[in-house]
DNA sequence: CATGAATGAGGATTCATTCAT
DNA sequence: TATGAATGAATCCTCATTCAT
């Protein structure tokens, strides 16, 4: 009955309701696939898992996505929006790069710790290896380059640079999840890299130890859960 | 009574005929596992696939294994083996411990691109994480160590530098396999490490420029391929 | 918001509809299962024969069953039900308990010997014991109760009565089926089953001599076969 | 035991041992199957879990036996020697039919309860229904025949009380065991079959009150097992 | 767009049985 | 005889995908 409301209305005024209801079930489908994935690790997640975790019929998958991978990749920028929101919030009042780097490199770590989430999402991923941090690879590199610029780092090749801490970031992150590594892991990978930028390790030591400024979690907009009656 | 007892002792008796057969069905199936991982990368393997190129039964698989994972489990330590024994032999003569890093580490990178093989499986298993590497990380732990005591590295944690290095080489290695860094990076990475592990850059560079010596390709022992009469 | 409302609310709307589908789909699975047991007897039965008798996909099974003990207690319930109603019918006009019993019996003894089928599926049904003929029973103990309500039955434990008259059904009609006993095993059985419950022997034999009016064997819904074009 | 004698005899002295041998890798057999069924019950068990069991290779099995079946058979055939020798044992001193009825009854109820083995056992048989108390049903025929011979009994037709008796005692063991009748059932039980039997209800009481005198439960020979050293 | 029943190829796993040693 | 490796048909079960409603 409801229903039939926005339908009929195609044509005048809530021309709006439409895509809004897209996006409400769009969403619904990324959400569940996070959740379950979060649950559930490394088993096995079937579309029908998905579908049914979102209240939606089996079908209604493929009016959003063609493949599994894609949901998977629609979470992560997901994700990932939320990330680079956050941190660009944080680090409005820094200037220094090597400052910039080491307060993005603790907001990482601390989401990968405080939010199991983040973590073991990223952990899990059976995506294409290094895809994963995609969008924050972009923020690293201009960090590196003002850094560069500004004459605070020493190095030739902003891009290798760039990817090698990606991955040593990456691995601190997966060996403190496993237990390889203790916590205080992310604070000397911190160290290391701007060490390895050129830093003079008095400098990284102290650039490194400063806190994170306490910072809200990314909010997680609630989803509304259909009840069943 | 009597008659029991003799029977009993019947019992281990071949340990050492029959085993010969054994080995060279499970080695079958190793190989034959990890040649389909080498064509086919990160495809779906079914068992059948592998007892197929095995030229062995289906249900002979689990005379050997329990599941797909141990059989891939079972090449890496195949892998690791041929590879830590080159190594072994390579550095024989090697007495500085930034040189034997060094020297692992080229040869490593060597393997991934010559050796489509290594590479891409490495960069497949789909194996507990880090693990991967790990009896080789036990051989970088100790050249670590080695070159603190020596007075060249300036380590606080060997462990976490250790750590910190396999995420390194692996990064380097998939995002070269990737395309994402050029061939050039196997070098720089060599010489960030050593540059972490506290080495002058201009040492880090000299010690990095030397080429490998030509090492032969690890042998391949031939399997028995049976024949179909 | 209101869009996920709306949503919500069409949601078990169709619940009349299809399930006529889903319905008829089920009743085939079941009825396939039946032949196929009343066919092959104790012989192995794959799902996938039983998918293929009903003309439905592999698959389907699953949306409708767990496990094949699940197809097998779905038949048993569909016999009881004809079997219960037919009986019923059969004696509206029958006061005298005892007689009421000898009709069941008979009836039940009827359907054993026309029926290869009811006979067969009985026998064979690996099912949890004796709990075949669980709502027969329920009968059974009705009638007893009711026949010792009127002075005519002379039992203490009427459950227990119940529980050995069953097995004594049961096990003449193997029996029969077996031809370990002839065929007037079961007129005889009867007629114990009276005086066990304290009839005179006379008058048993009397009340078990009556044959029973001829009755449509239950009739079976025709299942609709979907025809492959 | 003649049997056994005979063999031996067969040639000169030590031809002895051979068929020992055989008997004993039989029996380890026998055990096996019968041991595993009462551990697993229902469950599928399978040739290997048989052999592995009795501590012998594979294929060993088929030289005692064609098919899975015989075994069990054999299983069955195995307690049957021990219910019926200790039965005749038991009654050696009873004259009373109505009494040597009764003890058997009780006797076979007893073993049901003390050795949840037995019980189940019967319980389980996947075998050709009726079949598994086949021996003692010739027992029962001639406890029967005597009784009727000595004008305890009114019974028409002795098979067939026989048969009736069986299902009867089969039928109260299993409700037992789940749980759908009472402990108490088996002595009601008893006195239903001899009230069946033509006695009066007070004589059928009485006979049934008796307890049944303490029996040692049917010995089981040890068989040795192979230890794995 | 939404639905969910139907599908069937694909893959894992079991096990009776054979046979060379 | 005893053995146990090898076998492969048989079976169960999953799940991405389609499609009529």
């Amino acid at each position: 009955m409801e229903a039939t409301r926005n339908r009929d209305n195609l044509h005048h005024l809530d021309e709006v309701s439409l895509p809004d209801r897209r996006k409400a079930t769009r969403k619904a489908l990324v959400r569940a696939a996070r959740d379950l994935v979060l649950e559930r690790g490394h088993e096995k997640i079937s579309i029908q898992d998905i579908t049914g975790r979102a209240q939606v019929g089996t079908g209604t998958f493929y009016n959003y996505f063609q493949t599994k991978q894609d949901v998977f990749e629609a979470v992560i920028l997901d994700y990932r929006e939320e990330f680079t929101a956050t941190l660009t919030e944080l680090r409005k009042n820094i200037k220094d790069p090597a400052m910039m780097i080491a307060v993005a490199l603790k907001y990482y770590f601390r989401l990968a710790q405080d939010n199991a989430e983040w973590n073991s999402f990223v952990t899990f991923s059976g995506l294409p290896g290094t895809h994963v941090l995609h969008q924050d690879e972009q923020q690293c590199l201009a960090d590196i380059k003002r850094g560069v610029s500004a004459g605070r780092f020493k190095v030739e090749d902003p891009h290798f640079a760039q990817s090698l801490i990606t991955g040593m970031v990456r691995h601190t992150m997966l060996a403190v999840a496993d237990g390889t590594l203790g916590p205080s892991a992310t604070d000397n990978t911190a160290r290391y890299v701007l060490r390895m930028l050129g830093l003079p390790d008095l400098v990284a030591k102290a650039v490194t130890q400063d806190p994170l400024p306490p910072v809200a979690a990314p909010r997680k907009e609630p989803v509304n859960i259909r009840v069943i009656p």
